[in-house]
DNA sequence: CGTATGACGTGCA
DNA sequence: GTGCACGCCATAC
């Protein structure tokens, strides 16, 4: 497997529940702040029901896109304990 | 090795 | 705040 992608998986793994993170941060941890397109790619073939792919969104507060629950995406988090109005996270 | 692609990001109108 | 164009980068072919 590939190092990045790998990393990628490993650190949107780790999230705490109740938190997000922006394909950007998860992007540096990974090692390539710059590759946050390849962190969307990888979670919309992820399958593995331990990503937590829905605590990733977007940098400017947006909840983003969610393929397989759609607007479950914003449902989820709001349960785990964030607050969010109209598809936008408010920390 | 060159081209195409995508759950993004930033800048500008 | 909204919409559009261009840029970035790892993967797939």
């Amino acid at each position: 497997m590939a190092h990045f992608t790998d990393q990628v998986l490993d650190v949107v793994r780790k999230i705490p529940r109740g938190k997000t993170m922006s394909y950007t941060q998860v992007a540096r941890l990974a090692g390539n702040a710059k590759a946050s397109r390849k962190v969307g790619e990888i979670m919309s073939k992820n399958t593995d029901r331990s990503m937590p792919c829905h605590r990733v969104i977007y940098s400017n507060g947006r909840v983003g896109e969610y393929n397989r629950l759609q607007g479950e995406k914003a449902d989820l988090l709001r349960r785990e304990g964030v607050i969010i109005q109209n598809n936008h996270i408010i920390t």
